[in-house]
RNA sequence: GCGUCCGUAGCUCAGCUGGAUAGAGCAACGGCCUUCUAAGCCGUGGGUCAUAGGUUCGAGUCCUAUCGGGCGCGCCA
């Protein structure tokens, strides 16, 4: 159900029968406080303003022909015309028994579903993974879980960073670490940026080492079996140590879905060669460069973007420009979603502009790049820790699962310790991903431990704390799964709840709309907060509640924890029976 | 220099196609546990929405300028 749209739907009927053009913006909104209803339509006072009347008059006008009767309990116009409209309880009692019964709860279906080739976290395989990649990581796999909620058909894509020229440092540098006899996994690679920075410094420092690299990067990218072994032992090492985390993060994202940076490497030459024939590249200094009109400078300088370096090499814009060409005509996709840090702004307008020109990007593929901020520390300057590194991801996750034991044990004393750790484990990785995935900014944002690790207010532990409300009310009522009882929406906070509750669908639709879950993450605090207030004011299981109305009550909090759970596992945050 | 994102309460942040008296959390202060889990609830204080103009019935939101900050701007990704 998405009352909005129903709404508009309705007003632009009636502002069609009262002589306003079908496109006419309706503006239906939520109200923003109660005095104003549960929706106002705003669209009467710019429309006067088209038809020069007045505004309150056309607002009368459309009332007057508004087919609400059913819907709608009271019509009101206010202010310079406003339209206020507050819903019928019976109705909302009636949506919310649907929403009971539906496996969607409520979501309406999807008549269109479309393909959509997602690409997120995209680590550095050189590097092990740090604080920075937690929002591509976690914010792509919202989407992405919410879009395959929908009913849209989603390809993960994870654009891993495989085939840069800092691997043939690296494996030159593992060549000599195998050959001196030392262990793979235990050992070598047991630390990902201890042997980034020891295969650094050699090339810096050690004479013939910086030629062997670059030897070794041509020799790889040109096929060498040696070089191609060595560089498969390092991937796959990494590849485990990113798979680790995921798991830690419960994010979907699996083995099948690596399409890494080295997979688009047979496409480069080829697309290449045609930008080149047909003009759209051309030599400058040395390189195929395209130039880009459409983003010059005031004195009509255009932008460059080089897509093959001196000397043939290629970058990592050749390497978008073939993911454009597989993603649209290879999947045949219907839109791309691209999660990188905002750095990387400008490079993605350059791909698109290059693609749609060269036809490597079909005119009914969307094309979004969905851009974030810089993590920057306490200090407000771009985050380091005291020594000058990142804070690596699995280190912050530890760190959330030692503080979030401490405080279940403060105050979970009935959990055996076996319960203790798994709540620890979902109330951690739990607050630190709604700390951040709570944040809309796609500008910077201030890296904070204590803020990441709060778990009272506006946290995952919140909303999981509302739920496991619920699981004991329902524990104690002992009913079964078939419970069923007609909804009585009496009280103030009840009503409130409902509507909420049906607002789902409005939130849901703007989360994959412009993909940015933390609509989705103030929607479910909201929802918890409601049924926090509702918890309060009406009681259910006390003495003296009517059996209907407590069996509407439970009802309701039912509704709700399916909602609660449901919504944070599109978040991938675990919910529990008790904490 | 040019481009881009941003500047909202002491701190961290919301604020949907421009709508009515700008909202949360934390911190501060005051209440509420012999009855459904106090990781909670109820309340109080706290704002020239960086600044100055403009557009209009109406601007935190749109436009222009200025100040302050992050990032980007030819062979890194």
């Amino acid at each position: 159900m998405n009352i909005k749209q129903l709404l508009a739907a309705k007003t632009q009927a009636a502002m069609i029968k009262v002589g306003l053009p079908a496109d006419t913006n309706t503006a239906v909104t939520q109200s923003t406080k109660v005095e104003f209803g549960d929706y106002q339509i705003n669209g009467a006072m710019a429309a006067a303003k088209l038809l020069k009347t007045n505004p309150r008059a056309l607002a009368q006008q459309l009332v007057d022909v508004l087919e609400l009767h059913d819907i709608a309990d009271k019509i009101e116009i206010a202010g310079p015309g406003f339209i206020n409209v507050t819903l019928k309880p019976d109705w909302l009692a009636t949506q919310l028994q649907h929403a009971v019964a539906d496996p969607r709860l409520g979501v309406s279906a999807n008549t269109t579903p479309q393909t959509v080739v997602v690409d997120y976290s995209a680590p550095n395989l050189a590097k092990e993974m740090h604080v920075g990649h937690l929002r591509s990581t976690i914010i792509g796999d919202a989407v992405v879980r919410a879009l395959e909620f929908w009913g849209d058909n989603v390809i993960r894509q994870n654009h891993m960073g495989d085939w840069g020229t800092q691997f043939g440092m690296l494996i030159a540098h593992l060549e000599d670490k195998l050959a001196a006899g030392v262990d793979l996994e235990t050992v070598a690679l047991a630390d990902l940026e201890d042997f980034y920075r020891e295969a650094k410094k050699r090339f810096d420092d050690e004479a013939g080492f910086a030629d062997k690299s670059r030897d070794y990067v041509v020799k790889l990218q040109g096929g060498d079996a040696h070089c191609q072994k060595l560089w498969q032992l390092f991937i796959d090492t990494s590849v485990k140590h990113s798979e680790e985390v995921y798991r830690t993060l419960n994010v979907t994202l699996g083995h099948d879905h690596i399409k890494p940076e080295s997979a688009y490497n047979p496409m480069l030459q080829p697309i290449v060669d045609d930008l080149k024939a047909r003009g759209i590249a051309v030599e400058d200094q040395g390189a195929l460069v395209v130039f880009l009109q459409e983003l010059a400078d005031k004195e009509g300088n255009p932008s460059p973007f080089i897509i093959q370096k001196t000397g043939g090499g290629f970058l990592y814009a050749t390497t978008d420009l073939a993911a454009c060409q597989y993603r649209s005509h290879e999947l045949n996709v219907d839109r791309i979603i691209i999660f990188t840090d905002a750095r990387q702004a400008l490079h993605f307008k350059q791909v698109e502009l290059v693609a749609r020109k060269a036809g490597l990007l079909r005119a009914e593929t969307a094309y979004e790049h969905c851009p974030f901020g810089t993590m920057m520390g306490e200090d407000g300057k771009p985050f380091k820790t005291r020594t000058g590194g990142t804070v690596k991801l699995a280190e912050l996750l530890e760190e959330a699962v030692v503080r979030a034991e401490a405080v279940v044990k403060g105050k979970s004393t009935e959990l055996s310790a076996e319960e203790i750790a798994e709540v620890a484990r979902k109330v951690g990785i739990g607050a630190v991903k709604f700390a951040d995935l709570s944040k809309n900014r796609t500008s910077d944002y201030i890296f904070s431990w204590d803020a990441m690790l709060s778990f009272e207010g506006a946290t995952a532990p919140y909303l999981q704390y509302a739920y496991t409300r619920v699981s004991s009310i329902v524990r104690r009522a002992g009913i079964s799964d078939s419970f069923s009882a007609s909804l009585i929406l009496a009280e103030q906070q009840e009503k409130q709840l409902a509507l909420k509750v049906l607002q789902f669908e409005e939130t849901l639709q703007q989360v994959m709309k412009d993909a940015q879950p933390n609509l989705l993450c103030n929607y479910l605090y909201e929802l918890a907060s409601q049924y926090m207030s509702f918890y309060e004011a009406c009681p259910i299981l006390k003495d003296g509640i009517e059996p209907a109305l407590r069996d509407s009550r439970l009802m309701l909090s039912i509704l709700v924890a399916k909602l609660l759970a449901k919504g944070l596992d599109l978040l991938g945050i675990d919910v529990m029976e008790r904490m």
